[in-house]
DNA sequence: AATGAATGAGTATTCATTCAT
DNA sequence: CATGAATGAATACTCATTCAT
């Protein structure tokens, strides 16, 4: 897992940048024109043919999963970089809502989507990433200690929920930072 | 409830039963296909013609729309019902976290659609639906005095996206509890 | 004949009426938008039911004809008011091409149609009220002697055709007149 | 006919092939039934998918539009091949009205559309290709001098109009032929 | 392996015609 | 007899997917 790196030949190298330029070009059309759009302006967008696209992913579903995946592997990233910090939970829920904020389509979609067969997969990573931060934040009084980890997956549902509609990326992180306050805070008033 | 007796034409009569099978029909497949269904599928549960479902709906919006304000309607008979009472707030969240559960499709749908013409003035109608009993139970100490009715659609937008996934109506139920329950005691511990 | 006139039922009276407005609004609906306009269109314009369209004319091309034959009856009377008269060829050739110029679209249309049954009566009856002032502008020495009523109806095609791309009815008048110039002059140089 | 050989690109060729036979088949199948047939038609008898017609050739007055472009070419081609020789005009004027007896449907329906963007092109090429014949004819006293290339297109018109609706390609021949007399002579008698 | 042209199934939409009232 | 709602056949058009080059 650590050399991944220089070593293939130029063939393959070819094929890694397509697959890459796919992801990068699938994320921005999906962001412009929702998870509907004509796989075909994915292809163009990146540059590549019609066939290209198929041979990397098989379908629509696919492609969203990559992109899933690409970003939990940032937050992954993130996670180990923080390791221990009191703050921890917060810099990743941060970071969570603002990719959401940023591939608005794509997590409903996917949910929607027929089979997922390695989302449930996805799912469980982002449960174990979670996992450590928020037992942190409860031990130091954070967050309820009767929180769990799917909890979390569902406030991050919730807060993605009013950021979808939202006009503007700036509307979205406002919109996103009232559902946080709300949601940390909750509706009944304290004492 | 007067008397519904010989309605404003007679022909009419016909062509009013259909437009009402027309929207039970969509709420139906909606529901159970998503938004993206072919209008032809819901023709024919409605069991009528294809040039029918476009003389009385011009697009897929349009019959959203319309369940969107039917469902409204009955929301409002629900308040109307319960004015004063002290729990109002309560039984028309509960209403309509129930409605978003039977028709949890929709929403979403209609706030990514094209063209929304007549949305804004029902999200107006929801609005002022909340204003009152909303109010009352911020007298009464049960809800935060800095909720707006604005914060209130949000919560619902929140509690809704929870659900949408859930694979039965049983599970959506058990999930818009849960969220329910979160974002009112917030993820805060209490004192 | 002579006795058409007032003493039928009030019944018969409406439908007539209908019959009238109908063709009237055809009339104008195919100069507006061309023969291929629906149906629905000049129902409409009539301020008529679909079904009495349908009742009073079996399809399109019934429509198409009474617009011709009305036109037809015009030009008998007209020729009737000027039977004998030197210039009666002219004024007629003039009246009939003012016809193309306002119902453009019809001939053309009735022509291709598929089956126009009493267009050839129609046809007849055109090269009958063509026939007499033709003989007398040979007579005169105005026209060609070889010239047939055929050869007018061919005539008025050909101006039609010149008319029919015109944008405006001024612009029409123009083309015709320069056409009639034209196809009497011929286009070699007299001696 | 210097050597066609080895073309632009290798599967262009294909494509290629298939533009060309869509613009046979359209050429066949408006002949027979009219420039409102159906697309579909048109793909079934170049032997071409439906999207294969599309991708070519944006909408039916596109492909109209690649008949008369092709008709055009032909005549230019003729033009040459006639340059500075007497009879260049008639030759020409000839081979117009054989065009317009075979696409008969084309013009009319050409002229009508909607949008015909680079119609005013090919008008405007029509105009130059007849320009030097009909001034060499002018000269050689064969036709009025006061004729514009304008009024040669009206003639076309009109001879196409009388051609338009006669049964069979014979019938089509002769019309054209009495008109073209008729307006060559003119109607009025010489000296 | 990459390309993009071709395919055809699926969906939307219109409109002539019928028919209940 | 008039009305206009309902019908469904016909057509346009798009897009996921395949395949020759």
């Amino acid at each position: 897992m650590a050399a991944d790196a220089q070593d293939d030949s130029p063939r393959r190298r070819d094929a890694r940048d397509n697959r890459e330029r796919l992801v990068a070009a699938a994320r921005e059309v999906f962001a412009e024109s929702g998870f509907d759009v004509p796989l075909d302006a994915i292809a163009r967008r990146a540059g590549v043919g019609r066939a290209t696209l198929y041979r990397n992913f098989p379908d629509r579903y696919a492609l969203g999963s990559a992109i899933f995946e690409h970003n939990l592997a940032t937050l992954e990233a993130l996670a180990r970089a923080h390791v221990g910090r009191a703050d921890a939970f917060t810099i990743l829920l941060s970071a969570i809502i603002e990719q959401q904020i940023a591939s608005h389509a794509l997590v409903p979609a996917l949910m929607t989507g027929p089979t997922a067969p390695d989302l449930e997969a996805l799912r469980r990573r982002m449960t174990r990433l979670l996992a450590a931060p928020l037992r942190q934040a409860q031990t130091a009084g954070q967050i309820r200690r009767d929180l769990v980890a799917a909890d979390v997956l569902s406030v991050i549902a919730m807060v993605s929920a009013v950021v979808i509609h939202a006009p503007s990326v700036g509307a979205r992180r406002r919109r996103a930072a009232r559902a946080l306050q709300l949601v940390f805070d909750g509706l009944v008033p304290r004492s």
